[in-house]
RNA sequence: GGCGGGGUGGCAGAGUGGACAAUUGCAGCGGGCUGUAAACUCGCCGCCUUCGGGCUACGGAGGUUCGAAUCCUCCCCCCGCCA
């Protein structure tokens, strides 16, 4: 696609690419050298399709991706359609199941889309292993596996741990790291990103470009963002944040990572300049208002990155309602109820709750009601039973709000 | 192919004929404390309920029994060791 020239980093840049958000680069030096060389780098990131959101975690590889793509380099994004049946064996104690190719295909739409939101897909190279997968035969594949021994891949952590364990490891598995190899083959990568668990993956394509008379890949990781609540991040804790995740919810987020990781989230996923953030490190661990403070200026840096300065603003304003001062938000969800032309209609919380999809089960909203965990215009309530009026704002628990409506005639949550 | 181990609530993992909707930990929810942080603390944590109770649930299907997550039979799946 591109053969064309980048521009050369300044020094400041430079020292941005190489030292920001950086877990490591090898081998360091040559790649510093093509970066000022003015040739425009092929720079390659897969992905699986595997998940169906992308979160913060995945911005930091992306943010560093664009930083390039501003000097001109060409981004070259893999749709892991054959790996992501597979499922990326990194960090898994166990074997994942596999996909059905329709659900990969839904999934990388997804996907691009919300890349978009960081990397300009104009000007990226959009390529899926299905291009060179599917004209596989068996010979190609047993060619390919030839190139690698068993003791090569069980010098990955995770299989070896594995191994050691006595789990299993499915053959199958063995291949993820050979394909996303033979990726780097078929783009002709001059570099690949992933995060830190990504290390051995990379390599490998880094030891097979050489089988096909190619130069060798540069290898560049990035640090594994944290989860929220300090734990590594994953689907299953919900300690993420997603990126397509409306302002206020993403701003909320934030404002509940836990301490020790405000420092690099300002690191990884804002231009905060790194002696302000340094500063805040510093100001973190003492806690009180300086933690507090430095956690709003993350989340309006993170919100205004995806939703614009504006939202940002917002989220910030109804932050401090809703929480800092524990008012009713400036806009709830509509509660619609039948009124029927009267002023005031008693209403069911169990079905109207439910219906609201503000509580999963009725089970769930009597033991809120028991709990005197729902409020009624500000007063709990101890029967699931009510009498409300238009406009009425029912408070579950601490933030989560509806506003009754009038839905006119017969139809709504109360039979 | 042979031998052995195992499938329990979102996860981990007890329970081995009744007192089991099922110990416990994690996650989650509600409250307290706060900075919607952490830590700590108290309560809740299958579904439905007229709050009496009802229903569904321990891989699946049958069976024994007054009664089964627990015993028997068959089936499905997973794992290990040996070959």
């Amino acid at each position: 696609m591109t053969v064309g020239s980048a521009r050369v980093p300044s020094r400041e840049e430079l020292r941005s690419i190489i030292t920001r958000a950086v877990a490591d680069i090898i081998p360091r030096d040559e790649f510093i050298a093509s970066l000022t060389s003015g040739r425009a780098l092929r720079l390659k990131m897969g992905f699986d399709p595997s998940a169906p959101d992308l979160t913060l975690g995945h911005a930091v590889g992306l943010r560093k991706l664009r930083q390039l793509q501003d000097l001109g380099h060409t981004i070259v994004v893999i749709v892991g359609d054959w790996t992501a049946r597979i499922g990326d064996p990194s960090g898994q104690s166990k074997t994942r199941r596999m996909l059905t190719a329709d659900q990969v295909k839904e999934n990388a739409e997804t996907y691009l889309r919300q890349f978009s939101k960081i990397v300009d897909r104009e000007l990226t190279e959009i390529r899926w292993q299905s291009e060179w997968f599917d004209e596989f035969t068996l010979t190609t594949v047993v060619n390919l596996a030839a190139k690698f021994t068993v003791a090569q891949m069980l010098e990955r952590g995770d299989f070896a741990e594995r191994f050691a364990a006595g789990k299993p490891i499915g053959i199958h598995e063995l291949f993820y790291p050979l394909l996303q190899a033979y990726d780097s083959v078929a783009v002709k990568a001059d570099v690949e990103f992933g995060g830190t668990d990504q290390t051995f993956n990379l390599l490998v394509g880094r030891d097979l470009q050489p089988e096909f008379g190619q130069k060798p890949q540069a290898v560049f990781t990035v640090p594994l963002l944290v989860g929220t609540d300090g734990v590594k991040m994953s689907k299953s804790q919900g300690n993420y944040v997603a990126l397509d995740e409306p302002p206020g919810e993403m701003y909320g987020k934030l404002m509940s990572i836990t301490d020790p990781l405000v420092g690099d989230y300002f690191e990884l996923l804002t231009d905060v300049p790194t002696e302000d953030v340094a500063a805040i490190r510093e100001a973190v661990p003492r806690g009180g208002t300086g933690a507090r403070d430095a956690k709003m200026r993350l989340a309006y840096e993170i919100v205004s990155q995806f939703h614009g300065a504006d939202a940002a603003a917002e989220a910030e304003d109804e932050f401090r309602r809703v929480f800092s001062k524990r008012e009713a938000p400036e806009e709830a969800r509509d509660l619609p109820v039948p009124f029927n032309g009267a002023a005031s209609v008693e209403i069911d919380l169990t079905d109207a709750l439910g219906s609201a999809g503000l509580v999963p089960s009725k089970s769930e909203v009597r033991r809120l009601v028991s709990q005197r965990a729902v409020e009624v215009n500000g007063t709990p309530v101890d029967s699931t039973r009510v009498t409300v009026g238009k406009g009425t704002m029912i408070r579950v628990g601490k933030h989560r709000f509806v506003r009754i409506m009038d839905s006119g005639g017969a139809t709504g949550a109360e039979g």
